[in-house]
DNA sequence: ACGAACGGTAAGCTACGACTTACCAAAGCC
DNA sequence: GGCTTTGGTAAGTCGTAGCTTACCGTTCGT
């Protein structure tokens, strides 16, 4: 379903081969092959999910002779991030107070006597 | 405790209805038919969420006479976030002071970054 | 120029997850 | 007690994401 919002940065991080690229990609730029033989998935699978990367703006591509060096692009992966933080921050608005306060007590029992709908 | 294996954070919040499920639940404790009828699935839909949301330690229910009423659990909550927080950790690790530095030039998105490689 | 290395793309298969309808159980209401 | 409301569960369908093999272009080495 396509109803809420576009394709999201959870998509993307969502699949666990594309998280450890990202990871791996983190340590440092890789070839293509190089992430394919660490890896447990075929070098197309990588280029598959390169490409899906590079589309999110996630990673750029140098070419090196044969060989083509991907690397994690600085910029897409902060928007990444401050695009799920958003999530976070609607869904915690005026939340979080009762996670600090729940958290204090670690008992979710609330004594509440109040259970009418709005 | 949460003696389960729970699936990966980025898999849970990875749906967008169970997103939708955990925003709706952050505005206010609500029942299954209320989620239902806000989002455009039906209500077994809703229930199979719920169990995979209440599974994964993030919400919970209270039976009010006929209706259940779900709630966002704040331990869970934080303890997801702190989950995937754990993920950008490792990956902006010695990392992050170039984001930082390429946040600056590219605030407003830069689109593309043309090397002339050689 | 020829062969090897490297990588992207196409086509196809498979698996899993999300959604639906149908049915059943439990609790209120008259 | 019987009907209604509300939810959870079962069973089945369907779409799609991810992986593989096969193939082709490009670039380097000799």
């Amino acid at each position: 379903m396509g109803t809420y919002q576009r394709p999201d940065g959870w998509e993307i991080l969502g699949d666990p081969s594309r998280r450890a690229i990202v990871e791996c990609l983190a340590e440092r730029p890789r070839a293509v092959g190089e992430l394919a033989d660490t890896l447990p998935i075929s070098r197309p699978a990588v280029s598959q999910h390169l490409k899906v990367l590079k589309d999110a703006g996630l990673v750029d591509d140098e070419a090196a002779g044969t060989r083509r060096v991907y690397r994690l692009n600085p910029a897409g992966v902060s928007a990444l991030r401050d695009q799920l933080d958003m999530f976070w921050k609607r869904t915690l608005q005026g939340f979080e107070e009762i996670v600090e306060d729940d958290e204090r007590n670690a008992v979710t029992e609330a004594p509440e006597q109040d259970e009418g709908k709005s």
